[in-house]
DNA sequence: CTTGACAGCGTAAACGTTTACGTATATAAT
DNA sequence: ATTATATACGTAAACGTTTACGCTGTCAAG
């Protein structure tokens, strides 16, 4: 049975208070006390219990991050990295981390209902933001402390880690045009999705500047798997005439999905056909060949945020509570070529 | 404020515990009763405190999940994989997961005392096992829930999940010294690591099975990353004459490593040389070329062990505590030639 | 000598649950 | 009628901490 204060204080024979005073450093114990507490803590192994803290402070030191995902795993290298970066920060914080995975949808809300309502958590991590999203409503309206990535279409006013994905993906065409390329396919997320929004933006954008015609054909909308992004693929390049030159994609997994499907076709990525993808996550350097993307650096966001919540917690109050991070576009081999 | 127990019940004007049954369906409530107290509940937003209930139950319905990563994060495809599988499987069980990232040393103790003796979690899983596991012993000394993925060197008895890697390097061996190979080397993890053990001992026992003698120099060891694999692989294609013409690696991570030296050292992979991986991740189907690897089904692993430590939970017998599973040979185009 | 300050400690009330036990009322059995 | 049983509830103790408050003794200042 593990040791408790009560333990210490009885072979001592010194009141529960007075060990827990010793033990946390605090005054009105003598010095001679607290030695003696200190030494019959580590004989004996006492180890504070967490619940019982939790409960008497009102804090669980402890952050929630809630991975959206629909079907079976979260195995996204995406949120790997954005959960390296979180666990790292709250690690060196000493704080824990709790992770749960739940679909958008209608249950959503209750994954988060549970850790705040039940008070399991002290900030969340709301990763995956949409237009309209009901999950920071709703920790608003909780006033519950918490840090997104990304934007919403919300009036209301939160802190969050952005990235200018309107910039990202007007930067990535305005390549892709010099390089010669005039059917410029894009598959995107799909629209609920807030950087969706903003992408989108940047691709019309960047057609706009160059006086290229918008064709919704060459649109798409995929839900960011591999999978996702080879069944897109597969129509893209079955589109005779107006066959795409080049395809960029939203995120990295959905292009190396629509670059899979370009091989099925026959056709030679980085040579007939330019494919370009989001985030540029590190698996995308050691494809072949090599995949452009738009660099956002999500181990670093995923510290940032959590970091931003830290502070938070802390009482402190944000220097930046709003951070817009300008994405960098990253020329590999898979765009390479001029038309 | 949130709302508690107390709240209701001065609502209603009746005791605590009539309100704590009624929530909780147990028996000893009038029907009548029961509806009035979901309602007010329902009305108010009551939610559980956790850490409350925690306190009173003496247990938290979470398992913890302790990463041994050495460097700054975590985001080996691998470990999400497995994160994935373990993951989902809490989630379905209603439990909850909090992950944390430890390096393997002498503070790493810390971080599972901290969970144990702060009955922070119910049951851990261990991961990435070592031949004389410190975390193991101290578990099992401590009595504490768990179970491990991979085997160790100790006497004792406990649950685990391990995969046959010693066969694994055997067939993967074998099957390079059908395709004419004679110098094969091996990219071995930490001999710490429990698995290195076995996976060494399929190497040598297949060189042995078809009377090729064993050479130390195309024995290299490597900390896991693709860093270290390209290390190794320019040390290993700058050998001379006894540069190998296969490269086997105990990941697929450092396989990459390997691959990118190869390139760079002006070889071709799948033509000048053989190099093939071990996990199977689902990134090694997308390189190019595809990588030639030693399947283990990581995120069905992840789900069995957390499976296997809920059950334990629970009370129940383990049918099958300790389960060895076969791994699977998956040839690709970086081997798949013949010399 | 009194007064005040202060160090060192104990008491007890919280934090929000769960649950063993006791008690009152109503119903059924004798 | 009395007794036994069941139902519906309340009381209170527990889980292991933290901390406001109060008490005692010591010592220096007045």
């Amino acid at each position: 049975m593990p040791v408790t204060l009560q333990d210490i204080a009885q072979e001592l024979d010194v009141s529960i208070a007075t060990v827990s005073r010793a033990l946390r450093n605090m005054p009105g114990v003598a010095e001679s006390t607290r030695q003696l507490v200190l030494k019959a803590a580590r004989e004996q192994g006492y180890y504070p219990n967490l619940a019982a803290q939790q409960l008497q402070r009102q804090r669980t030191d402890t952050i929630g991050f809630i991975i959206p995902t629909f079907g079976p795993r979260f195995s996204d290298p995406f949120f790997s990295e954005l959960l390296a970066g979180i666990g790292n920060a709250t690690a060196e914080a000493e704080f824990d981390l709790l992770v749960s995975t739940v679909a958008p949808g209608k249950d959503e809300l209750k994954g988060y209902r549970r850790l705040v309502a039940g008070r399991r958590v002290d900030g969340l991590l709301v990763v995956r933001t949409r237009r309209q999203d009901q999950r920071i409503a709703y920790l608003l309206a909780e006033d519950f402390p918490f840090v997104a990535f990304g934007r919403t279409d919300l009036t209301a006013n939160f802190p969050y880690v952005g990235v200018d994905g309107q910039r990202g993906l007007f930067q990535l065409v305005e390549h892709l045009i010099h390089q010669g390329h005039r059917h410029i396919a894009f598959l995107n997320a799909p629209a609920e999705l807030m950087f969706a929004q903003h992408r989108l933006a940047g691709y019309r954008q960047a057609l706009a500047a160059h006086g290229i015609p918008y064709d919704e054909n060459l649109l798409r909308l995929g839900g960011l798997t591999e999978t996702d992004g080879y069944r897109a693929g597969r129509q893209l390049f079955c589109l005779g005439t107006q066959k795409p030159t080049a395809v960029c994609a939203s995120n990295d997994l959905m292009a190396l999905g629509v670059m899979r499907a370009a091989r099925e076709c026959g056709l030679q990525v980085g040579i007939d056909v330019a494919i370009a993808g989001f985030d540029d996550i590190p698996l995308v350097k050691m494809t072949h060949p090599p995949l452009t993307s738009v660099h956002q650096p999500i181990y670093q966001i995923g510290r940032l945020i959590c970091e931003k919540l830290l502070c938070m917690l802390r009482g402190e109050e944000l220097a930046e509570p709003q951070t817009l991070l300008l994405p960098e576009l990253v020329v590999r081999e898979s765009t390479d070529y001029r038309v």
